[in-house]
DNA sequence: AGTGTATTATTGTGATCACAAAATAAGGCG
DNA sequence: CGCCTTATTTTGTGATCACAATAATACACT
């Protein structure tokens, strides 16, 4: 049961990453894809054992999600998702709406023929699985779409702000689509890419723009009354 | 020089907070008040000792403004706040500009005369330390400005990551107006406070719209190339 | 069976230890 | 004096321990 040695695999490469960051990545995955239910706590160990490491790394992954507002502390000092409202949840809409199609242009600048390209195959992917009702790959696509994006803006300001919010709102994506089904989404990621393609700056951040209304719209509305 | 039984103290009241959280508090202010010095390294152990703390909640609080980008883990692992560059500058300013206004609109629904009078105290101090040029004493009373508006807004989302940017401009507002001084600083206070009395809420936008940009600006221009 | 009480287990927090990597200091040689 | 090599110290990271507080369970009593 006890695990010896297990630092000895890990000096070898100079450059590892702390095990504290590849459990924060772990975490992140799993908020974001919609994997922890709201109001319902995790336990420092329990997260230890299930990732085969000790408390330690986990307290410090959890810390930074605290910070970034993906978990929240109770006053029991126990965390999790946080329910959401209605009101933050337009909260959310609001300040993605005030940072992402800024966002969005900052990485036009910079976009290349590969990147287009890259993004249109996460879109094909998107709709395959809109047809197919799977919602978390629909849900993985959406992300990397959006991120695919945004990560070209080289941005150290907006992209962790938004982040933050994606962590926010992620993992209620997962319930509402879950419960109300992926058809009634229409895809306004075509018409972001041909803004893309015919470099139409105005038409690209509108496009985003409204495919950020449409989903939180969604989720707003059919999210738990506070 | 150990200290023993420091537990035995804290258990008497119930609502203790941690000590990782009076860690992090004092960090903040230390760095909303310009004390680090941006590319040189803090260490654990030091910060610990300081503050007479063990080093596991320095860790933590740590690990809390690293992820609101207050400090920056250099390769080396080692943390500090992070040199500021001019384009960094401009998407703080740019950043602050899509949210603050917004926060302060949204507080403004629920501001009472007290608040007011409160603001305008803070502001009466903040003018006479712009008189007497004390840098700290303003640096102090506009953060408590600002926050003492965004408060009242009471936004779980856009104030937290207000919090972050100023966390990350912050430590050269002291570097720069310690170096050229406040004299040239005009006072966009006023209006807000105008503004705030008459309920005239897009006069009130536009005073603290005035009021960021005039402060980034100065500190865009005056901070180290890139 | 239902309910309040005592007992046990679990959990977050802070301290301490172990250790490798990095920084600093010391020494040696040109 | 300057530059390279070698000790020594410092530092971040992960693991483990101690402990109070909370949650969960068992249990007695009506």
């Amino acid at each position: 049961m006890k695990k010896i040695n297990s630092r000895a695999a890990k000096q070898s490469s100079q450059n590892a990453q702390p095990v504290h960051e590849r459990v924060y990545a772990e975490l992140c995955d799993s908020i974001l894809a919609g994997q922890f239910v709201p109001g319902v706590s995790v336990t420092l160990r329990g997260i230890a054992e299930k990732l085969g490491v000790s408390p330690m790394p986990v307290r410090e992954a959890i810390r930074r999600l605290v910070a970034e507002r993906a978990l929240e502390v109770l006053p029991n000092r126990r965390v999790c998702v946080a329910p959401m409202t209605r009101t933050r949840m337009r909260e959310l809409n609001h300040a993605r709406l005030s940072l992402e199609p800024e966002l969005a242009s900052l990485a036009m600048d910079s976009i290349t023929k590969t990147d287009i390209r890259n993004l249109r195959r996460i879109d094909e992917e998107l709709n395959q699985s809109l047809r197919s009702g799977d919602v978390d790959a629909y849900i993985r696509c959406n992300r990397n779409f959006h991120f695919g994006i945004y990560e070209l803006a080289n941005s150290p300001v907006l992209c962790p702000l938004v982040s933050s919010l994606w962590l926010q709102f992620a993992p209620f994506t997962r319930i509402v689509f879950g419960r109300i089904g992926t058809e009634e989404l229409q895809d306004y990621h075509a018409d972001a890419l041909d803004a893309l393609r015919k470099k139409d700056k105005q038409a690209f951040r509108n496009a985003i723009t409204s495919d950020i209304s449409e989903g939180m719209d969604m989720l707003v509305e059919h999210v738990q009354r506070e």
